[in-house]
RNA sequence: CGCGGGGUGGAGCAGUCUGGUAGCUCGUUGGGCUCAUAACCCAAAGGUCGCAGGUUCAAAUCCUGCCCCCGCAACCA
């Protein structure tokens, strides 16, 4: 029996949970259960990461402790992953000092021994306000080219990781391991990025508190990739007092009947394949066997459209159709690897296609068919000869082999196409007619049976991708079986109870119009935002239920009571944080204008940047703004616009800029909006 | 020359690594069925696979050049 080591990336707890922390860990659950289905000995590990000068600030802002806003933001993942029917075994959390804290311990003591970690120092002129170091000749006359005041002389030691050391053992490892990353495109970006050449890591902080205290350097907390990387090992019980888990599930060598395999979304990619292998190289740890690579979920490549009411967030879908309809979607919608749109117009397509039109619909009209003619009970004959049968066999392989190569809506279109066959199967053979025509005939009976347990494969099928519907479906067949006790045996065709009492139910997954669905969301007069809906948060039991008229909940979720998490935990985000108060006299310091912009022009190479010549009274200078995505140069020219006419000058691009114009940040988009006066009023007038 | 993703019937996408009848879902049209969730089944229409060259018996797929879209990075003083 192989051993399977699973993970998720650990989550940062200030975020909140997005279409996209949901995908990798469905994805990684499906996986999770395929692998368990398939007879190996699974350990899925989920978690946080909880360090960091993020939460750090949230702490202070709320005037609590840091692990005291991590505890409250745990809880929202741990609920979420309840809620969806994660399957995690293990669930990490970077600040646990009994767990996690021991494992960097040991790593960084093995990194040390090697004689990979150097201290050096570094100086110069740090900006508080910028929170960063200024070269020299960046300053504008001794001071912070953004703030204009005289940045802080810092000197500071930092510990550095020797990254570069490892440049080349990475490349042999990735050549001789051509599967490390998957997919290959994302192999090949890591090959050239390495090739490139690598620098020193700098490893350890001393502007952060909240993290794990350095070894040997006061005053440093470790580098937060090298503390939440790994997560992985210290999880298993790496460094700690039993390493039994460790021993048992990380890898050891070639032919090795063990595999780590770390599911990870493109944006963090460098860091599993590139610094995470070479930390552990030089602790010498054996590597992980696979980065698992997805690619982003992108909203609506529409604008999402205000005044048409389709912002529809999938806490709302989940809401109205149930966490496996989510699951399945996500699951069948995305090629693995590419990026995919999600939108809620193809949520209820795919929805009704798949799950009501398809899966549910074939389930209802077999079992009631069956029902009907066998006095509510099972076919009483079985029959391991026809099509469906056929179809179930080659559905079964495809699927497995699908979710052998990481191709998991290939495994869902396995799926797809085994119902599709179930139903022309019926279509074709015409059970209503023959019932009609010759009554209650063996031969009936074995047609019956291919149908049902054609679905009761399907069921099996899905089970990984969507657990508790599979339940469901068993359940409707007279199955008695759990998702989670599937074996491949049970994909052998025939385990169909004969004459076995068939309950009847309500549709499965009811119909849903989409007409009617996204008026009736219009109607509940959602907030309609901009920029949360963007990130999707999948805000747990906040929305109302959408009118039964609708969508009745499909009995998935009825059958499995999920307790919703508390309303809010998941809230939209706060409104703009209170800025601190200012004197009058602070307010007159800045010098605002009425300034004419005489010339416009793009600047080169750059989306945002616009480079004008305004007039200040006599004064010309040229001001550069971010303004370029929302106004053409023509549009600029001869208005009269406010300036902040005393602000130190700024090279942008290369350009030095002398003032700034003052726009409306548009809420969502971001995009500017200039405050302009009437043309009457002359250049160089003051504003206040 | 910053990095990357993409351009395939009306829409959304597979297929490209490992050349060989262009596939899926939705939509459209016609027919069928009535067991089922106004579902389902069958059939049809609809594609010069971004453009131009090249390799090959054969190119969506390999090579070269070009065009267009979209992210990221830099820059929003």
């Amino acid at each position: 029996m192989a051993r399977r080591y699973l993970t998720t990336p650990i989550y940062y707890v200030n975020d909140r949970p997005h279409i996209g922390h949901l995908y990798t860990t469905v994805i990684a659950d499906a996986l999770a259960r395929f692998d368990r289905l398939a007879g190996h000995d699974v350990r899925f590990l989920t978690g946080t990461d909880e360090h960091g000068q993020k939460l750090e600030k949230v702490a202070q802002a709320e005037g609590i402790r840091p692990i005291d806003v991590a505890d409250k933001h745990v809880k929202t993942f741990q609920e979420l992953w309840e809620r969806f029917g994660i399957s995690h075994d293990d669930f990490i959390r970077t600040s646990d000092q009994a767990r996690h804290y021991p494992g960097v311990a040991e790593i960084i003591r093995r990194i040390a021994a090697a004689g990979d970690f150097e201290t050096a120092r570094h100086e110069g002129w740090y900006c508080v306000g910028c929170e960063a170091f200024y070269p020299e000749k960046d300053l504008v006359e001794g001071n912070c080219p953004v703030h204009g005041y005289k940045p802080e002389w810092q000197s500071e030691e930092n510990v550095f990781f020797r990254l570069d050391r490892y440049q080349d053992r990475l490349l042999e490892h990735y050549r001789s391991h051509p599967g490390f990353v998957f997919p290959q495109t994302r192999m090949n970006e890591v090959t050239s990025f390495v090739e490139g050449g690598l620098k020193p890591l700098s490893v350890s902080r001393s502007t952060v508190s909240w993290g794990i205290p350095f070894p040997g350097h006061p005053g440093h907390v470790v580098y937060v990739w090298l503390d939440a990387l790994t997560n992985y090992i210290s999880a298993l019980g790496f460094g700690g007092r039993d390493d039994t888990a460790f021993q048992n599930f990380w890898p050891t060598a070639e032919g090795d009947d063990r595999e780590a395999v770390h599911l990870i979304g493109k944006d963090i990619l460098r860091f599993h394949a590139i610094y995470w292998p070479a930390f552990l190289m030089s602790a010498g740890v054996p590597l992980p066997s696979r980065v698992v690579t997805h690619g982003w979920w992108l909203r609506d490549q529409k604008k999402m459209s205000k005044s048409v009411g389709n912002v529809v967030r999938p806490d709302e879908l989940v809401e109205s159709f149930g966490v496996d309809a989510l699951r399945w979607h996500l699951v069948a919608e995305m090629t693995f690897g590419q990026d995919a749109n999600f939108s809620d117009e193809a949520f209820l397509a795919r929805y009704n296609a798949d799950l009501a039109n398809g899966l549910g619909n074939t389930l209802s009209r077999a079992v009631r068919m069956a029902a009907d003619a066998f006095g509510g009970k099972t076919p009483f004959e079985r029959c391991d000869d026809n099509d469906v049968q056929r179809a179930a066999q080659t559905a079964v392989a495809s699927w497995r082999t699908a979710f052998e190569g990481f191709r998991f809506n290939e495994a869902a279109d396995a799926i797809r196409v085994l119902v599709t066959a179930i139903d022309g199967y019926i279509a074709s053979h015409e059970p209503w007619r023959m019932v009609k025509t010759d009554g209650v005939t063996p031969a009936l009976a074995r047609i019956h049976f291919a149908a049902l347990e054609g679905l009761r494969l399907a069921a099996c099928l899905l089970s990984p991708i969507a657990p508790r519907t599979a339940e469901e479906i068993f359940r409707r067949l007279g199955v008695l079986q759990s998702a989670s006790s599937l074996r491949l045996a049970d994909l052998a065709w025939g385990a169909l109870p004969l004459d076995t009492p068939l309950p009847l139910s309500t549709p499965l997954f009811p119909r849903a119009d989409p007409k009617v669905y996204f008026e009736s969301r219009k109607a509940l007069g959602k907030p309609l935002e901009g920029a949360e809906t963007v990130s999707d948060p999948i805000s747990t039991g906040a929305a109302p239920a959408a009118p039964a008229s609708v969508s009745a909940k499909p009995v998935e979720a009825a059958a499995t009571p999920v307790t919703p998490a508390a309303p809010g935990t998941l809230a939209a985000p706060p409104v703009a944080p209170d800025a601190p108060k200012i004197s009058i006299e602070d307010f007159m310091k800045v010098d605002l204008r009425v300034g004419e912009v005489l010339t416009a022009e793009r600047v080169e190479k750059s989306k945002k940047l616009m480079k004008m010549s305004i007039r200040i009274g006599e004064d010309v200078r040229t001001v550069v703004g971010g303004i370029a995505t929302a106004y053409t140069p023509e549009q600029l020219v001869g208005r009269h616009i406010v300036v902040v006419a005393n602000l130190a000058p700024a090279k942008l691009m290369g350009i030095e800029s002398n003032g700034m114009v003052l726009a409306a940040s548009l809420p969502g988009t971001g995009e500017p909006s200039l405050l302009s006066v009437d043309p009457s009023v002359p250049s160089g007038t003051k504003v206040k």
